[in-house]
DNA sequence: ACAAAAGTGTTCAAAGTACACCCATGA
DNA sequence: TCATGGGTGTACTTTGAACACTTTTGT
């Protein structure tokens, strides 16, 4: 907060200013930008989408949706106007990640970026958007590759203490599909037992009462209690 | 990231961008700026630095330091050069917090703004530093509200599973000055025994040898035995 | 019938929690 | 000597971890 009034304080306050202030001058030092992290699984793997760029320095390159800011809007609304540019499903979840704003990391002018995580549940197809195994991203331009780091430290840290998973899934999956997404982002095996059981003791999850028929037995269908970020005491995944 | 080039590159693949570009005009559209909200001790309370804003719509509240970010400096060098303008003490433990860009939170121009946590071990007083306790904090200016909320929330959570505290006590405290930092912040008793145990097992501190004579029964002195932020993987903080 | 995935319970180990007494010192 | 805070150990409860067999269906 703060910015322009915030800087003239301090400046009477402390005359030790280390450089002059920009407010006056009739170029922008610095610019923001939002770009979004879209999560979202295919053939039961975490995927990420990625645009190409156009151009300059970085043409070629992959990168993940975003743009610059708008002076009307706020941070939140333009991460969802970027994610939703390129990925029709509204109402997915969406929050802030980290802001990145190394000098150099956009070769060709000062931006500071809001990176945001966001989780689709089904990854459609998109003019444009490259969906690529989370594991496995292509070369990727400006400081995209710390943001995707970022991103999935964020997505695996709160899979643990939160029901995060929601946004990955749409209502109506069996516990197997469920414990898949929590091994496929930890990377190791889970408990089938173990896992059930404590899924259910925290009413993460409800029985819908519909089944799924499959070549074998048929599998219980299940949707989350909650549709909003919540935060469990317990952790969901040490082994079980 | 991306900025500039992204946001043309998207317009490239998908023509219908919201609003016009702003990148030739001549005015920053939105301004970058950094708030620090410095956390200490002072009487074993957990207080937390401010500075008055000197004029305009938020004249006479409080702030917390900060500034605009210079078009050379990152984002962290920023913060800790605003937090050093303020307060002498190099080496705080200093992290970024969250990015605050609602339209209305300066009311005099847009300003996006990257608030950082900083924890500043000894208290010292400073020229036009005013230090509250962070549960009774003054007006404040800006959205600086919730940037403190934001902030504590943040102490918080670490303190539970992280080593953080070493950004409050200098080495050389007793367990009694380092339990009731916990307590402190979280706002409840914890059980003597318990939490010596725990953070003894957890190698959280060493003992170092020496102790401090007071009214009565002398207390052995603790250090650090990590000053660099660690995660541990039991919580330190359930009741010991 | 059988292959393949779904569903279920118990035992053991580890961690968390509660709790009360002695110790060492300065005054 | 005594008041005050410092230091320690044990029993109990809860949670986590490991583990194997039966069930249901489609083919």
């Amino acid at each position: 907060m703060s910015g322009e009034r915030q800087s003239r304080a301090n400046k009477e306050d402390h005359p030790v200013e280390t450089a002059p202030s920009m407010e006056d001058r009739h170029v922008a030092s610095v610019a923001v930008a939002v770009d979004v992290v879209p999560f979202g699984l295919r053939d039961g793997a975490l995927h990420a989408a990625l645009v190409r760029v156009g151009h300059a320095d970085e043409a070629g390159l992959f990168a993940f949706p975003g743009g610059r800011v708008q002076p009307v809007e706020s941070l939140d609304v333009a991460a969802r106007r970027c994610l939703e540019r390129h990925l029709s499903p509204t109402g997915s979840f969406l929050e802030q990640l980290y802001a990145f704003g190394e000098p150099g990391r956009d070769p060709s002018s000062r931006v500071v970026s809001v990176a945001y995580l966001a989780l689709v549940p089904q990854t459609e197809e998109a003019p444009g958007v490259h969906w690529f195994p989370s594991s496995d991203l292509p070369p990727l331009a400006y400081d995209h590759g710390a943001v995707a780091d970022k991103a999935l430290d964020r997505l695996r840290g709160k899979l643990a203490y939160t029901n995060i998973a929601f946004g990955l899934l749409a209502d109506g999956f069996t516990l197997a599909e469920f414990q898949k997404v929590y091994e496929t982002i930890l990377g190791r095996a889970l408990d089938r037992r173990n896992f059930r059981k404590k899924v259910l003791a925290l009413e993460l999850v409800r029985p819908m009462g519909r089944v799924r028929h499959g070549p074998h037995r048929p599998a219980e269908l299940f949707q989350f209690a909650q549709r909003a970020l919540t935060t469990v005491e317990t952790p969901l995944t040490k082994k079980g």
